[in-house]
DNA sequence: AGTGCGATTGACT
DNA sequence: GTCAATCGCACTA
């Protein structure tokens, strides 16, 4: 890769389904003391304007007033007590609306990854939402950061078939759940959720 | 001020 | 397959 350039705002489309399914195939890329960690985004979930199962419904409060920047914003928040959960902010200013990077197939920095992870096996780096922040290091100290700047963290231009997209149900929710609103790269291994929500 | 519960994970039967 | 960990938040009173 000879050019780092996180993408930009225009490049990302407005609308929330298609922003998750864009996303699929990007890089994440985190600059953190010991060098740079990146993952190719394998799995993503829209959580649209007017979804019932998005922290956004009930307007804007302390924790999610992130969902409302701009497009291309992290929305990061403690899911269980346990787990960060990496979201990309999708709409325009003032409308609350996000994406959640649900798995990336590592990339650069695994080495880096194992030692936050804390295990050695690479398909299990970052699947999952909460293990992919805790491989990145990400949490609420990131939460309201630009992704189209470099920084601690940005987004990057890398290419896929959209051939390989599937597109299914939701993971882990009780509303909304039979809304197609999850994208991911079929036949990864890096993907999460069970083999039976593949189609 | 108290309660219930989640956009999950890892350990265990 | 089941289940506990763990805590911030939204909701009720």
């Amino acid at each position: 890769m000879a050019v780092r350039r996180p993408l930009k705002r225009s490049e990302l489309p407005i609308d929330t389904a298609s922003l998750a399914r864009y996303l699929v195939g990007r890089l994440v890329v985190r600059a953190l003391p010991e060098g740079v960690v990146s993952g190719r985004i394998v799995e993503t979930e829209a959580y649209v304007i007017g979804d019932a199962a998005s922290h956004a419904y009930r307007g804007t409060t302390l924790r999610n007033r992130s969902l409302f920047l701009e497009r291309g914003h992290a929305y990061v928040y403690l899911a269980y007590g346990i787990s960060n959960m990496l979201n990309i902010s999708s709409e325009v200013s003032g409308i609350g609306a996000g994406v959640l990077i649900r798995a990336l197939e590592p990339l650069e920095g695994i080495p880096i990854m194992r030692l936050n992870r804390g295990i050695e096996r690479l398909r299990d780096l970052a699947r999952g939402p909460g293990r992919l922040a805790m491989a990145l290091r990400v949490d609420r100290q990131l939460d309201g950061l630009d992704l189209c700047r470099e920084g601690p963290l940005w987004l990057e231009h890398h290419d896929l078939d959209p051939g390989e997209i599937a597109q299914g149900g939701r993971i882990g929710i009780s509303r909304e759940k039979d809304r197609l609103l999850r994208f991911y790269v079929r036949n990864s291994p890096f993907v999460s959720g069970p083999r039976s929500l593949m189609q």
